[in-house]
DNA sequence: TTGACTAATTTACTTTTGTATACTATAATC
DNA sequence: GATTATAGTATACAAAAGTAAATTAGTCAA
């Protein structure tokens, strides 16, 4: 990749900065109003940063400068208090508070997120407070972590399947074994993903 | 905040979704084009949304509706392998790989992610293969999770201060706890957040 | 010195986009 | 029955934004 001229340097980091503080790329002109230039000036810096390949157009739309390897995102909704009926309906509720995962991760699947709570898989790197990111409708393998409702009340456990029988297991030995022949199980989804906030 | 229409939920997930894979909000005619409606249906639909509180407008710009609290994201770069004296200079690399932090967690704050191997963290819920975000220049206190270069070699430990004496304990009981009377330790910033994906 | 690149100006034009208006129709509510 | 909110069509116009052209200058290398 070609090298920058330092004004040129100054413009994308002006356009990296917008875009990141409004959601949107810039126009010529408001890049232009930004450096006090004309707008003929910043047509050249832009089509300076084209041919370079730091930016990419698409079409001729208004705003629409890109990054080259911009990643999109996919929000994913988090069901903040899961309980019992309320689960599934919730998943499409558009008032929902939302974490933006990298559409390389969710891969066009349907997706929601919890709030983890308790201990019962702390041995697996699963701590209360955690956020998880769960994929609905995919067939859990024995081992694969997932959520489940266990008599109508969510939980994260570890999948186990042994002929009809569901087992889900705690990473927590201090929790027990359930086991389908003695619970109601229906398992929801399977983890992709997990975030972390450390506060303070 | 009031209730949507199921049509009104579809035009806001419609719209969160373009956001979120575009980097920019949609036209009222890409809008239109989309659901096969016309220009004064979209209109009308974005008015009630704009009415019920779940847009807002930036006057009157191109693409400038808004979701009243959107997110400013960071990027942050990942420096996979660390190695010793390159450790800080890496930071400024623009080759790197990126990873996307809500403003609300790095607050203008320089921070940088590394990918975490081995064990030593276990017990404090991170394993192998986590990305960790790490705040720079901010004065560690007792308790916080720390990456700090020890006889030049990076490490994910438990920052402890005694005096002038600084301890660097794992969670992992199998690991020594390290003393900045017997090893060099140079605290390079804390965890202020994590990031982990399940494969398969 | 010629050419190429950068940097800047100004003007003009086209396309894209937001917005206003007028009209039809259904359902719910007072 | 009148009113209000929703849902839709169609058209027109003004504002916003992209784009092209012509011009001036400075620097640098062949």
């Amino acid at each position: 990749m070609k090298e920058l001229t330092e004004k040129q340097k100054r413009v994308i980091e002006y356009i990296r900065q917008f875009h990141a503080a409004n959601g949107m790329m810039p126009t010529v002109r408001e890049i232009a109003t930004n450096f006090n230039l004309s707008i003929g000036s910043i047509q050249q810096h832009l089509r300076a940063l084209l041919s370079k390949g730091f930016l990419v157009k698409r079409g001729s739309l208004s705003r629409g400068i890109d990054f080259p390897n911009r990643k999109s995102f996919t929000p994913v909704a988090v069901l903040g208090s899961v309980h019992a009926g309320t689960f599934l309906e919730q998943i499409e509720d558009s008032s929902s508070d939302y974490i933006y995962i990298s559409t390389d991760i969710t891969r066009n699947r349907k997706c929601f997120a919890l709030k983890v709570k308790g201990d019962s898989m702390e041995p697996s790197g699963i701590v209360d407070g955690d956020t998880v990111v769960i994929v609905k409708g995919e067939e859990p393998t024995s081992g694969d972590i997932v959520v489940a409702l266990v008599n109508d009340e969510s939980a994260v456990k570890i999948f186990f399947k042994e002929g009809d029988e569901i087992l889900l297991k705690s990473s927590n030995p201090k929790y027990p074994t359930l086991s389908s022949n003695s619970y109601k199980i229906d398992v929801i989804g399977k983890l992709i993903y997990l975030v972390r906030e450390y506060k303070g």
